[in-house]
DNA sequence: GTAGGGTTAG
């Protein structure tokens, strides 16, 4: 018997022999069931019996049948049904619909088309709230369109329309995606101020950024907070802080996570194993990963097309990084180049391992331009060595960059504004690391407050 | 008693 049969013989049990009503909340229940399991044709097709059966469909029964269509990626399909409920007016369209329609469009890359319909709800009688707002905002966002997102948020609060943790959460999101700290600090105090306390999405978008930003101690941090806060972390925090230290590199802390996951009581995912499978592959550890491959089955858990995927991804990336850097290291930078260049016509992403090595590679080519362009007679100028001096700072190669400091000062040329900011910086997130001391003493005129703090 | 929004792999 196929899911639809049995579904119905279930309804038909449920009225003729347990003497429980069937109803149209029976029917929309049913529906409901089969779009969660990605079967909005069994969906459908109860919609035809219900019509046998002598029930009206309401707004409900139209609102998940939509959600169905969407959740199997047939939104034109929800849109065109959308659109002759419309005509019909047999159903007045509630803001459940819209919120559906306007998710559906979002989520289908037709953002500017969901804010056209926003705009529609808002001179019309079904006003917009927050879920709708939230579905726009945070497809905004996703579009790197942050900015309007803020100002919608804005014209929200206007309104009047209350906001909750999902809205921040999503908000908070996109600023952090794009590296706009204190913006994302600056509303999640205005959030803990309007005593909306976060839950586990909002903790788990906050390690994300923080690990992902290489501040992996004020991440572990956030486990501790969380649990003093009634807040538990789950398995996507876990994850979340796995695959921020395989971004890094840090293979081992991931395992390490991955164990204090497991003591904890909590079931490793798809998602869980296909991180550390990737982190071990970025490193060419294949047995590692096998290992992890084969233990997935014992959990029940059924790798996917995208741990595959990602595997062979992250394996063809990590050999074309041992042979980038072993042309870089002969100098043969036509050849480093063109492997490259391979990597994007393959369609794969060369990773943060592969630029460095290409950056440093290019450096000391231009190391010896700038050698080679003395040699000719043909002295460096002032954007010359500005140029040179930010590329050592960029590779923390210090010590090069304090002689050329020196050189250049001593040429009677300055630094300029961009290399005095990275210096800056350096001091600001690095500290006063002793080598880059070398650089702040060349950089700092002899008698500057500032050098009273330094020594 | 039933419907729509936010998090982690690539």
């Amino acid at each position: 018997m196929g899911h639809h049969a049995f579904a119905l013989s279930l309804i038909h049990k449920l009225h003729f022999f347990i003497g429980i009503q069937v109803d149209i909340y029976t029917f929309n229940i049913a529906i409901n069931c089969y779009c969660r399991l990605n079967r909005v044709d069994f969906g459908l097709s109860l919609l035809g019996s219900l019509f046998k059966r002598g029930f009206t469909p309401d707004a409900f029964t139209f609102n998940t049948l939509l959600n169905g269509l969407i959740l199997v990626d047939k939104t034109p399909a929800a849109v065109d049904l959308f659109k002759k409920l419309m005509r019909m007016r047999e159903i007045e369209p509630d803001v459940v619909m819209y919120g559906t329609i306007v998710n559906g469009l979002c989520r289908t890359g037709n953002t500017i088309r969901a804010v056209i319909l926003l705009r529609i709800m808002e001179e019309g009688s079904c006003k917009p709230d927050t879920i709708v707002y939230t579905t726009i905002i945070d497809s905004l966002c996703k579009d790197r369109m942050v900015d309007d997102a803020m100002k919608l948020f804005s014209k929200m609060n206007e309104q009047g329309i209350h906001r909750d943790v999902v809205i921040y959460t999503s908000l908070i999101h996109g600023l952090c995606n794009f590296g706009r700290w204190k913006e994302a600090t600056e509303m999640l105090k205005e959030m803990l101020n309007s005593g909306i306390a976060p839950n586990v999405h909002m903790y788990n978008v906050l390690v994300d950024a923080l690990i992902k930003e290489g501040m992996a101690k004020e991440a572990e941090e956030f486990f501790d907070v969380m649990t003093q806060r009634g807040v538990d972390p789950d398995v996507v925090t876990y994850n979340t802080l796995m695959d921020g230290y395989c971004l890094h590199g840090h293979i081992d802390e991931a395992m390490r996570v991955f164990n204090n996951m497991v003591d904890k009581g909590l079931h490793p995912n798809v998602f869980s194993y296909t991180i550390l499978i990737n982190g071990y592959c970025k490193k060419m550890k294949i047995d590692e990963a096998m290992h992890l491959l084969r233990e997935m089955p014992r959990r029940g858990l059924k790798p996917d097309t995208k741990t595959f995927s990602a595997m062979l991804q992250d394996l063809d990336v990590a050999i074309h990084n041992v042979l980038i850097n072993a042309f870089c290291k002969d100098k043969k930078l036509d050849t480093a180049k063109a492997l490259f260049y391979n990597l994007s016509s393959k369609g794969l992403h060369p990773d943060v391992k592969t630029y460095t090595m290409m950056i440093q590679g290019l450096l000391d080519e231009a190391k010896e331009l700038f050698v080679k362009m003395e040699q000719n007679g043909c002295l460096p100028n002032d954007v010359t060595y500005n140029i040179v001096i930010q590329g050592f700072l960029g590779q923390q190669k210090y010590h090069e960059a304090s002689i050329l400091l020196k050189e250049m000062i001593g040429m009677g040329f300055s630094a300029n504004a961009s290399t005095s900011s990275l210096i800056v910086d350096l001091i600001t997130t690095k500290g006063l690391d002793p080598t880059l001391r070398e650089v702040i003493k060349k950089f700092m005129p002899k008698d500057s407050h500032g050098m009273h703090d330094i020594e």
